[in-house]
DNA sequence: TCGATATTTTGATAATAATCGAAATATAAA
DNA sequence: TTTATATTTCGATTATTATCAAAATATCGA
């Protein structure tokens, strides 16, 4: 839950997930659409895996990732949650 | 959007919605049920204040705050847009 | 094996955010 | 008008995060 609100509070983060819905992308693809350096978005990938929201799979020098928005439920609960009255007594 | 993420990436600014759920508070109220200090309270509040979560309304000495959450449909349409799959040519 | 490519890790720095105590502001009550 | 209460603002400190360049790791191709 943490790490999922942390991961979606970023442009640059938010921004590579759009990109994944569209196709899988390996790194260095991932990185060319953006101005910061190869590291940082290494970084930001390893933040986005933490949360569960992208799968990487090697293939030969490659990590390709994939978008998971299964993770997203738990989010969509919570905002849910907080959308709807309350009961009393609950 | 960016204000939206960054006011729901924090569990103690998240605890304070889920308490306004329930019913509306005070500043000071809503500080008790925290161990945090009060300027610090005051100073969540004015994040969730800027992304629209929350709204003051001023009664005599007090400041009432009470759930907005008309602001999280912009959050609801991102997370579906990134769940949904991605038409070709779109 | 050696050099090139893909990606991450490391170490450092700079920017952002959370927190606190003290002071400031505003309103109410005595 | 003074005192008390509610809340915020200010200034400083600490913690977290984003970023980079350089080094490390892994795999490929010659």
């Amino acid at each position: 839950m943490d790490k999922l609100f942390k991961a979606l509070n970023d442009p640059t983060r938010r921004a590579i997930l759009e990109q994944l819905r569209a196709k899988d992308m390996t790194a260095g693809e991932i990185a060319e659409g953006f101005t910061v350096g190869k590291p940082t978005i290494s970084h930001h990938l390893d933040l986005l895996k933490q949360a569960g929201l992208i799968l990487p799979e090697k293939n030969r020098q490659f990590i390709i990732y994939s978008l998971n928005t299964s993770v997203l439920e738990e989010c969509f609960a919570w905002l849910l949650k907080i959308t709807k009255k309350q009961k009393r007594g609950a």
